[in-house]
DNA sequence: GCTGGCACTCGCACGCGCAGAGTGCCAGGC
DNA sequence: GCCTGGCACTCTGCGCGTGCGAGTGCCAGC
């Protein structure tokens, strides 16, 4: 067990470290932090701290730098999550609500994001899992073949075109449509299945397989759309990365295009709080130097969606954290107003 | 005017200099290219270029490099399109027929389009402008909201919601509904405004006012759509720019995340076939060490958007423009059959 | 107008030495 | 027992000078 002052050694070194981006010596923390006790003292602290792995030196005779364990441990205990000033939460708050439509809400999102951390943000789409049918429509494009079109809560559209088994008249199609909707309106994407199930008896004969064939698009939309998409930005941060320039980024860059990776280092966040993954703790190795703080947000208490941030290991975390926080809640909010 | 040889020999630097990424001097020119004269003579005409302008040298006593003005000559007078193989354009086709709509359609290019020519890919969606309407519904949210859904015939939908200035039937909405799509159904944009004109005109008087809003917001709707989306990709290919990364890259990457300066880079190209930008051509600042390669690509015979992409000045600028135009050439014909 | 020759100019890589920062260890003190 | 000051040691980074080689410009000759 590290004592109490190996602790505050190991948070002297995290915030030097990422303040200045070089290694830190003992003297210096000395100096720059009142421990009270000299560089010597320090320096056995160090040898401790680099035998428990939590920091390690780039060559002999250089400072430390903590490594992902000490990063680790940082987060988990000696670092809080730094709350954002009452202006910065009005900026966020009035920034977000310019926002016309989800599009946008998810761009500005971003964008905020980006700047505020001034690293790579992610975010992903309201998730249709959680959300509910505000209006399913039906149109006839043709007498064999129906467009379906689902609204949501979140504000999101989708469609489909139905190819029918039959010709289906207007009338049956009003009659689905309204009983479609008398029945799932505002009701959970997941509890929709069971809610239609027996929607074929209710029509004749001839109809039934055109009202199968439309029920089980829609089922299949409502399942599809977990392939999610979403909006990264501040891709241009990326250039403060280090000096070792184009090995660290180019990996970056290309898990950044693959939608797939980005997806599951989302979807792997299961806290309900900010989650933060730190280098190698990414089972993606292009991300292995970097660390990602990812965070669910949604409109009522639930978390429809995730969003966060991609940057070095060596990050603010507290700021980090913080900033992601706060966007993710007024996100929700502004979700649920609309 | 240059002697048919000094083109000779510019074509021939532009060639090595792409190749080699390196200055390049008399002696390997004369080496590489049988240009039938000795190194001294190269020599005087590499000093002729140099004082036309179409070459420079970076330091005394250094080869000769390009510049913008000898690229710019190079692309008009010395070099064609290389034409794709028949195995590339089988390639293509085959990919690019995978796809199940119109984003994936759109992904699929940009991914493409990064692979074949190794720089930034940026393809925008199809135009609004050209398409037609498919079909346009309306669903009452609730007594005095209505939600407009506008559908293409390129495959897009876009949704808007409608706050009316006074409760609208049911009846009402039907007939507008039905209304409206009699007259605007598979026609043009272009066309929409005068055609739905005199519609308020048919309503009682107490639901004109509805109408006109409903109507405005159907037109903003088409007009504001011209404010297109565009995906880009490959950006992990900016890490082959040069040595010099940090400051050649930042601008570039921030460039890429301004949709505003992208879309207006496209749009700047008028030609009907590839448009070539070189360096200092392009307006935005950031890209003034990047050549765009871009050209219009549509479902019939007209554009309906661009494509390109954006790489360093040192390009292979026949491949490129030949893979883009065959890009183009295959994303319109699948855009025509969907 | 082309060619070979020649002197000249630089940039770059290499090797060297120095200064500075940082460490580990040890003996002494509270 | 833990902290401290001191000391010797080890590296890295930087500045400097040097030599090499590529490439040029110019000139005289064919």
């Amino acid at each position: 067990m590290l004592s109490e002052r190996r602790l505050q050694v190991l948070r002297a070194i995290v915030q030097d470290y990422v303040g200045t981006e070089e290694p830190v010596g003992s003297k210096a923390l000395t100096e720059r932090h009142n421990l009270g006790v000299s560089p010597a003292t320090v320096r056995n602290d160090m040898a401790a701290l680099e035998d428990e792995g939590y920091i390690a030196q780039p060559h002999t005779s250089a400072g430390r730098i903590p490594t992902d364990k000490g990063y680790r441990l940082f987060v988990d205990k000696l670092a809080g999550v730094k709350p954002m000033t009452a202006p910065e939460r009005r900026a966020i708050q009035n920034f977000l609500e310019g926002a016309v439509d989800l599009d946008d809400v998810v761009a500005r999102t971003v964008r905020l994001l980006a700047q505020l951390t001034r690293q790579v943000a992610v975010v992903q789409y309201p998730s249709l899992t959680r959300s509910t049918v505000r209006h399913v429509e039906l149109l006839a494009l043709a007498p064999a073949r129906v467009m379906l079109v689902l609204i949501t809560d979140t504000g999101r559209v989708e469609q489909r075109v139905v190819d029918c088994p039959a010709p289906f008249g207007e009338a049956s199609l009003a009659d689905l449509r309204a009983r479609l909707n008398s029945r799932v309106a505002n009701r959970r994407f997941a509890d929709v299945p069971s809610l239609v199930e027996d929607l074929p008896e209710a029509f004749e004969h001839e109809d039934r397989g055109t009202v199968s064939t439309v029920l089980s698009t829609l089922l299949e939309t409502l399942v599809e759309e977990n392939e999610e998409r979403l909006m990264i930005g501040g891709t241009a941060n990326l250039t403060r990365f280090g000096h070792d320039f184009p090995l660290t980024i180019r990996p970056v860059l290309e898990a950044l295009e693959e939608q797939v990776v980005l997806l599951k280092l989302l979807g792997e966040a299961k806290d309900p709080g900010v989650t933060v993954r730190i280098g190698h703790e990414n089972a993606h190795e292009g991300l292995n130097s970097t660390s990602v703080v990812s965070v669910g947000y949604g409109s009522g208490g639930e978390a429809v969606a995730k969003l966060g941030v991609v940057g070095p290991t060596r990050m603010d975390y507290p700021g980090t954290m913080g900033a992601v926080r706060a966007v993710a809640r007024y996100v929700g909010q502004i979700l649920a107003e609309s």
